[in-house]
DNA sequence: CTGAAAGCGCTTACAG
DNA sequence: CTGAAAGCGCTTACAG
């Protein structure tokens, strides 16, 4: 394996000037950066990261701590761990992926892999409503940013990066609209999750903003599964309010709207139009292919990656859901 | 920021005994290690990583490629990453995540990783018939070993983990007979693969051993999704072969075979039992809940980091996979 | 059991 | 534009 004191051996030049053809090429002159990249070729020599970063204390590496939560919860989380891989990629830095206990109790694992100089910063996601990971990593000066806002706090600390459920249910609503449903329903969670709110209040505003009806439209489920969705959805359609849209807070309660539909003799896109959230793995693999509002998310780790190695200031940004259409929402 | 020198200097010892404190506390006289540990608190020490990897030319990282694939293939992946990590951490180590093009296009990336020493080494997943990594990397002497065998060679290079998957459908067929089944189908893939083939072979031997039909009861799904699933499980029961169990290559076919099962009005679990494949987040989040042959995530984890981190002897490890008992295959 | 010293492979003011 | 030298914070033979 060569070191940079043999590459400059072999380009007979000074170890210095090596290591500027690598990190500030503009410094040499033409032939001389030619004739060290041709010596770093012929050595496949490849810069030790350990010591570059020994000397520059940046490891380039930023901490993501992998959530042992609920199944539902994981749907998506792949597709958020790719795209945030790859655009720390595009900066030249990596994912460090660790496990914590939830809450406070987590906080000497990440302070730890900060003091020994494992990571920059961190990557939060799976934001809960006061979470006390933003105000700790804050007070300790440790570099992070938020995927998710710490809902009812007025002011939150630190960067963050979240995607608009109210703008998204409101955009779902007036797809069913456009599509010619005019008794639209929500099925929403029981716990008032700042999500679940967000999500809720965009599909009330749209529905009243079209001139539709919104009362004993929206149910709360227990939990979130196909079941509850299923019931949740018999219990709209037993109150005879007799709907042709439904807006559903997930894909897997979607799912259940689908089936009770269904067993109904109901369908899916032709009868009533079911728009869940997250375009889980899920919306795809079912027929008809449920439509849903995907979060961009290589968008959301692109701003997370920029914010995080940016200059740190102040960054709140809040992205826009798309809706992927499918079957579930043909028009009526 | 404490240095070694500083705790050495606040306990008035060398940095080497500091050093030895940490690493090799057995060579201090008790009241030393005692003095030593006190000032490592009160300074709040932390030993710098990336000085302590330059000098040992070990990292302790170790390099997993996210896959960007069909989203199918992805709905069991947060378990196992999240098994890989815990793993990992239990040596001390952790997972650098990464991604890099499929095939041998990839290997650059890989070799790179490992010569700017950022990894010590790799676990390989979502293995592939003739996946050419495993011979390239044992070619270049990187360290890895391989969740999933390179099927259909007969000898891999390296070390691998894997799940029986032969005998998983051998414990799921005997599972359905213990509850009362006699004619229990098969929904399996289309390509080759060696992981359907083992599957099918599986079951095939299993019913056989149990004097129950196989003719016309195994069917090959265009696709893995829940739509196929439904087809394939409607073929069978229109060519009246009056089934009433049903193995499933995948969670995702199972489904598609619930659903149609309940649109004939059969009831899965009364009158038909239904056993899918890994117990991916579907399984339990429909109902009646889908029995499914668990890979026993921990464990493979467990044994992955062992062999990556240990002695690098050839290992080859078939675990078992375990059978989730839910709804779908009560008995009859 | 403990200590002084060399060295891992880089980067970066500082001179020339 | 290029080079000699110091130093990042550890570990590890080697002496004592």
């Amino acid at each position: 394996m060569a070191t940079l004191k043999q590459v400059a051996a072999h380009a007979e030049v000074s170890v210095q000037t090596v290591s500027n053809a690598l990190n500030a090429p503009h410094r040499l002159r033409a032939d001389t950066l030619e004739r060290v990249n041709r010596s770093i070729e012929l050595l496949n020599y490849r810069p030790n990261r350990n010591a570059r970063s020994l000397r520059t204390s940046a490891v380039e590496l930023i901490g993501y701590c992998v959530p042992n939560w609920p199944h539902q919860t994981h749907l998506v989380m792949d597709q958020f761990l790719h795209a945030l891989c790859a655009a720390a990629e595009r900066t030249g830095r990596h994912i460090l992926l660790f496990t914590a206990p939830p809450g406070v109790d987590g906080m000497p694992t990440y302070d730890d892999l900060h003091a020994r100089r494992m990571v920059d910063g961190f990557v939060l996601s799976q934001t809960e409503t006061h979470d006390p990971r933003h105000g700790w990593l804050k007070d300790e000066g440790i570099p992070f940013v938020s995927f998710g806002r710490v809902w009812k706090e007025s002011t939150q600390p630190g960067p963050w990066v979240d995607v608009d459920g109210a703008t998204g249910s409101a955009i779902a609503v007036r797809h069913l609209y456009d599509t010619g449903r005019r008794r639209i329903a929500f099925l929403g969670w029981p716990k008032s999750s700042g999500l679940a709110e967000d999500r809720v209040a965009g599909w009330r505003t749209a529905c009243k903003e079209l001139g539709l009806p919104t009362n004993g439209m929206a149910v709360r489920c227990r939990e979130d599964s196909i079941e509850e969705g299923a019931l949740a959805t018999a219990r709209l359609l037993d109150s005879g309010r007799d709907l042709d849209g439904i807006v559903a807070l997930s894909d897997v309660l979607a799912l259940g709207a689908l089936r009770e539909l269904t067993a109904r003799g109901i369908v899916p896109g032709r009868d009533v139009g079911v728009v869940g959230y997250d375009d889980s793995p899920l919306a795809e693999v079912v027929s008809p292919g449920l439509t849903s509002l995907r979060q961009p998310m290589d968008r959301i780790a692109e701003e997370l990656i920029t914010i995080l190695t940016g200059d740190q200031q102040p960054a709140e940004r809040l992205l826009l859901p798309e809706l992927v259409i499918r079957g579930s929402s043909a028009p009526g």
